[in-house]
DNA sequence: AAATCGGGGGG
DNA sequence: CCCCCAGATTT
């Protein structure tokens, strides 16, 4: 069992103290008015938690209208394909939500006759539903007693019992989901953890959390211990190495541009791209150009001319994406190996779904 | 348990 | 530059 740091004097929390009734008055009070805090349509709930993974609010309501418009309905979101859900999608980041919550709409559709289950057990049964989000539909479009602890939740729970360590492995959740099980009120466990998210979200911030607004008050092990910000402890931090790639614009006699379409698994998958790829440990960008194009479309390259270095940061590297501009020598019959490709006109790229470093590559070669 | 998977906003 | 965000899945 996790650790409890009750060290210094200071009595170990009673989950009975948790102040329910005042952090749920606070809610009522303070709540944001959000796009999928007017409903309680399953699918849009559902669609706003796998869009708010990892993702800030702000961000995800521009989206979250523009593909509710797009597709209104779970069988609507069924009847899609791939890449008209990508597009939408695009920019959005982490893409195999996307490709998930379209397989998910299809199995809704053809094994639970259309009806979003509302069970945490069967929910997180659908692809790229997991213990949270299973938990977050489940209580706030059915109200069902369950909780739903995201990083917001487990930051307030890790401050007001003072707890020691990270807690985000499944062991760590599993503690929590004991701590919040005697405390999640019958009947309300939806906005409930709701008001742990939106406390998480605007009061007891990461860095400089706002105590003297908390309704949790004095209540709060950590703000005994006068160290608020020191839990959850945090993760060693990594550092990301430095990748460099090729981008080639390869242009036919008709101005159209070769693009590729990325393997169905991986970073950006099923996301277009231009032909290239990663260069190989001291090779030079025009070396990697010529290697990696032959390599992956099986095309010979000539009148390369560089067109800038587009810089973009994930989150285990750091891409320097060399953009070249060029044309084909000899056949321009791509190989056979590489099975999605398409010669696209300016106005067709656009509405193709890019990561946004190939998005800024045809910026830069004014596509 | 650790690595992978995006992109953007704020300090 | 750094950090973190309504996490899930794979290795």
């Amino acid at each position: 069992m996790p650790g409890i740091s009750g060290s210094g004097g200071v009595p170990a929390p009673e989950p009975g103290s948790f102040p329910v009734e005042g952090l749920l008055a606070w809610y009522r009070l303070h709540r944001r008015s959000l796009p999928w805090r007017e409903t309680r349509d399953p699918y849009r709930v559902w669609l706003s938690e796998v869009m708010l993974q990892q993702t800030r609010v702000s961000t995800v309501v521009p989206y979250y209208e523009r593909f509710l418009n797009r597709f209104p309905t779970v069988s609507a979101l069924a009847a899609a394909s791939e890449e008209e859900v990508l597009k939408v999608w695009e920019n959005l980041g982490y893409y195999a939500r996307a490709r998930q919550l379209l397989k998910a709409a299809k199995i809704v559709v053809d094994t639970y006759a259309g009806i979003i289950p509302d069970r945490p057990e069967e929910l997180a049964g659908l692809p790229g539903v997991g213990a949270y989000t299973a938990g977050a539909v489940s209580s706030i479009a059915f109200g069902q007693d369950v909780p739903a602890i995201d990083g917001n939740v487990r930051r307030v729970l890790c401050r007001y019992f003072a707890l020691a360590g990270i807690m985000a492995d499944k062991e760590g959740l599993r503690y929590l989901s004991g701590l919040l099980a005697p405390i999640l009120p019958p009947g309300r466990a939806g906005d409930f953890n709701q008001a742990l998210m939106e406390l998480g979200a605007v009061i007891c911030l990461p860095r400089e959390p706002l105590c003297a607004d908390c309704p949790l008050g004095e209540n709060c092990l950590a703000r005994i211990h006068d160290a608020p910000e020191t839990f959850p402890s945090r993760r060693e931090k990594k550092k990301v190495p430095v990748r460099h790639a090729v981008a080639a614009v390869i242009r036919d006699p008709l101005d159209r541009v070769l693009l590729v379409k990325r393997q169905h698994r991986g970073l950006l998958a099923s996301l277009w791209k231009f032909p290239g790829g990663f260069a190989e440990p001291g090779e030079e960008p025009v070396q990697t150009l010529a290697r990696s194009v032959r390599d992956e479309t099986g095309i010979d390259i000539r009148d390369d001319v560089f067109l800038g270095t587009v810089r973009h940061a994930y989150t285990h590297f750091r891409l320097r994406l060399h953009v070249f501009s060029c044309s084909v020598s000899g056949s321009r019959q791509v190989n056979g190996s590489c099975k999605d490709y398409r010669w696209a006109f300016p106005g067709e790229i656009r509405d193709l779904p890019l990561g946004r470093a190939d998005r800024q590559a045809a910026d830069l070669a004014r596509l």
